[in-house]
DNA sequence: AATACCTGTAACTATACTTATTACATGTAA
DNA sequence: TTACATGTAATAAGTATAGTTACAGGTATT
């Protein structure tokens, strides 16, 4: 049972917390203690997340900064910045079928344009959602 | 970079097959040459259809038979079948967040609406397809 | 009953990805 | 110079997949 690796769901953590803590310093040290991992592995996505232009980070100096506004990052770009699926590969074809076989010539062709518009439905949620919205989200479960 | 096991693409093309073949004898070895891999691994996939209730097929007796109607197949029992993803389990979430910070509190709450969503979503469009759309558009490629 | 062949399954291997961790080179500022 | 930060390589353990071998047990034919 595979399922897409938490380097998603700590992106979207990371860069939740740079903002609710916009006015402090976001090093990846205090990141991880949120997260409740090693900083270097949220340097390593925080190099992700700067790769995406999502966010401002320099070698040297404490914390890091969203590089966009709130409503202009997605929960596709970070999606997409973490590498955690690659583009029409959500779904693995097995290699090779046996092409003197009808069945085998062709069920790859007929199959991948299904598994292409399923993972396309999937990333279309995650981008309908913005940090925006899931910073009111955590904001609004504190207040209660 | 994660991907769905190819146990799905494998069950289909079996369950295809075992149509287009069904007037002769559609064995494990038989499946095996056309998938162009080990019949043991044939098998075991057969068991998972046989029981999702997919198809029926008998110990020391050759050859499967699909169970239901061509249309009342549809990708996503398949996909149940094989048990590629766990139910509301495609995105991992990190375990133990910081619960002294608000975000490490909060995220996971946050953020399982909008992934549970979107592998609905992905789920919702393997449910729109059956074996009888498959099978047509193989006998259509075959024919050209 | 003996045989031949099938399914069902366990066990083992190789491969690959994830997550965690250590270590250190490099950059910045007091 | 120091203290501390980021960037990144290397390593290890854990887990899932895919391939393979082996064999127990079922079925049908001779």
């Amino acid at each position: 049972m595979m399922s897409i690796s938490s380097r998603f769901a700590v992106g979207i953590h990371i860069l939740a917390l740079i903002e609710i803590n916009k006015d402090g310093v976001s090093s990846s040290e205090f990141l991880a203690r949120s997260v409740n991992t090693n900083p270097a592995l949220i340097r390593k996505i925080m190099g992700m997340l700067k790769k995406a232009g999502l966010i401002e980070v320099n070698p040297g100096i404490a914390g890091a900064k969203l590089s966009k506004e709130l409503s202009d990052i997605t929960m596709l770009d970070v999606y997409k910045a973490v590498h955690v699926v690659q583009d029409n590969e959500l779904f693995k074809v097995h290699e090779s079928p046996n092409i003197e076989c009808p069945v085998g010539r062709n069920i790859q062709d007929t199959i991948e344009p299904l598994f292409s518009t399923a993972q396309l439905a999937m990333e279309n949620i995650l981008g309908k959602v913005n940090l925006e919205d899931i910073v009111k989200d955590i904001d609004k479960k504190v207040e209660h």
